[in-house]
DNA sequence: ATGCCCGTAT
DNA sequence: ATACGGGCAT
């Protein structure tokens, strides 16, 4: 059975509100680890993928993993119904067909609780890339939505550019045309390795680069942690098989479901260092960079506080991808949900829009288009 | 061609905020002296004029005439792309069909650029009353929002009123009736010449009067019967070159929005005043504040700091002249622009109601309802 | 300048 | 019913 307690309902309904409007349905896949959502958006040209992890909740327990088929809709106007600042405990049995929701005022004079049918929904797990990037850019993630909605205003789609002259953000309309030139003050540097990542994170710990993981539970620290948790780091640090990585395996590809992404646990440990050229097995690899904000949130993990959401790039190579607006816009609604966002970019292959908050992250992969279609 | 360097494009984006509703298109007449726009607004009854005077931008350069034909709505659109504090920079080649927009943010990290298609506007450049009004109030322009809109959710139509007891504004709806009076704490002045307020500002600039003050007060006594008083003085100071006059005569017919409304037969009507001590020469001295504002062409003043943006009133003869709330309304969008607005009345003239901000003006002219359409 | 609320449109 | 845009208030 589940069971997890989160501190705030007001980021659950902030998550839901940022996705529902591309995903109607989709099946919360609880773990011991977290909890992981991934599904297509309803023209199937973008995917999302939410994960929750344990760290992140109050109070977390999966004894098995379970998928909850969940309408988005009806979750969001369950949700409504928490104050943004109720403890909100998710509750549902084995094989229930309910999820049972209950809300606690903090002074505990009031509580609510709701049950909410699930539905059986086709689990087609989606292979995620994990690609290494070719192109990391940071801004603040007000920006990011700024840019996207002025220039929506202007044309359909908008190209993305990487060089070291900055990151440029250009589109094409009937009555006008506009350009936004993002310009860094200190010099543009090279993507990282997921291992020089690592080896960063590390160091801005203060620690030595090998038991990072341990760090990562301590940011967490502003709830505890139930000890589960920290135990999963510690498989983690090596087998290190963490729940993204499941999904990591097909990167190159773009979204193919491939039911089976999940299995593979239980891969090496992490060979990010091996993996760092291409994806391989990396797996872990791309993990890391992310925790690494993801987890930095140390204080008490709320938003990235420490993160001063300046923006920031780096660039192996120039990259120029053209997106939809439409999608970008649309994804920028989990600006909600913390202040930095960061876009990942290499030529030819989906663009991952990432939004890390302390308990987790929304990410959002939209494939370029093609010629001028 | 033109260059054109602001430096806040907040103030364009309030300007185009507050003509947009009511002009489509529209040409901006860019010559040295700075950039003019006049339009009648879609439904021909309100005219608009603008005007940014060179001295307003950080740069101005503007080697020849040049209309530039602006759809506002596209243009709008463009400018909502700029921060509020952005350095915005207008460029446009002789015979250019775009119209190049730079936007700089102020710490320089981000540049953005716009290209905006320009058309061919018929240029049907109209005539502007330069009347010498009966009657001129001074207030506050948020107050002035605030009364139109207030009426309007009782009547179609406002019936303002000036006379010695002070400036009303009255309503009458199907549920309900409203008035609002305004009051001057001090006498209520005259309106003065356009000589006279030449010779106020002179003053103000610590520069000695011509010999105007002569005719002004045998003006005075003419109080009553305003514009005879005119023309007489007119005559009396033939040398005089009053702009103002000329364009009188023909003003009239300019706004026929509602055709009838064009001959001044404006008649003394009330004479309350006559007896009245009314001060007859001490013109000036009520008045000081008016003259302010009046004058602003000189400085480069942002908002009209001096201004302190009090209620205050002068008037030759009584006033009462019936509008459309739905214009004025429109019109006081025009109040992000400054913080005081001027209402200048005549009899069965059209109302010009007058937001001066430092770099320029919006003057917005509407003709009186006749009878009780 | 930002956020909230209301109204309109899809 | 939901989303987007505009106006008003803080």
């Amino acid at each position: 059975m589940l069971e997890a307690k989160l501190a705030e309902a007001g980021m659950l309904k902030r998550l839901l509100d940022s996705i529902k409007e591309l995903v109607t349905d989709a099946n919360f896949e609880c773990t011991e680890e977290g909890i992981n959502l991934q599904a297509m958006d309803n023209s199937h040209v973008a995917l999302v993928a939410v994960h929750l992890q344990a760290a992140g909740f109050k109070r977390f327990r999966c004894d098995r993993p379970m998928p909850l088929g969940v309408n988005l809709g009806s979750l969001t106007k369950v949700l409504k119904c928490a104050k943004d600042d109720d403890e909100c405990t998710l509750k549902a049995a084995d094989e229930a067909d309910v999820l049972n929701l209950v809300y606690e005022a903090k002074n505990s004079d009031r509580i609510a609780e709701y049950d909410m049918k699930l539905m059986d929904i086709d689990s087609d797990t989606l292979g995620i890339p994990d690609t290494e990037y070719e192109a990391e850019v940071s801004m603040p993630s007000a920006e990011f939505a700024r840019i996207v909605r002025d220039l929506s205003a202007l044309g359909e789609s908008v190209r993305i550019e990487v060089s070291k002259e900055g990151v440029r953000f250009a589109s094409e309309g009937e009555s006008a045309n506009g350009s936004i030139l993002l310009k860094k003050d200190g010099e543009v540097g090279r993507v990282k390795t997921a291992k020089e990542k690592k080896a960063d994170k590390a160091r801005a710990n203060g620690e030595e680069p090998e038991e990072d993981d341990e760090e990562e539970e301590e940011n967490e620290d502003g709830e505890e942690k139930p000890k589960k948790v920290k135990k999963e780091k510690v498989k983690k640090e090596k087998g290190d098989e963490d729940v993204e990585m499941e999904d990591e395996e097909k990167d190159e590809e773009e979204f193919k479901a491939n039911s089976d992404a999940e299995d593979e646990k239980s891969e090496p440990s992490d060979d990010e260092e091996s993996g760092k050229k291409r994806k391989k097995k990396t797996n872990g690899s791309s993990k890391p960079a992310k925790k690494a904000k993801t987890t930095k949130g140390k204080g008490k993990g709320k938003k990235d506080e420490d993160e001063k959401t300046v923006f920031d790039f780096s660039m192996n190579s120039h990259v120029s991808l053209t997106f939809s607006l439409k999608y970008l816009v649309n994804f920028a609604k989990s600006t909600s949900m913390t202040n930095k966002v960061e876009l990942r970019l290499s030529n030819d292959v989906p663009l991952l829009v990432d939004y890390d908050f302390g308990q987790g992250y929304v990410r959002y992969y939209l494939a370029p288009k093609i010629g001028d279609e």
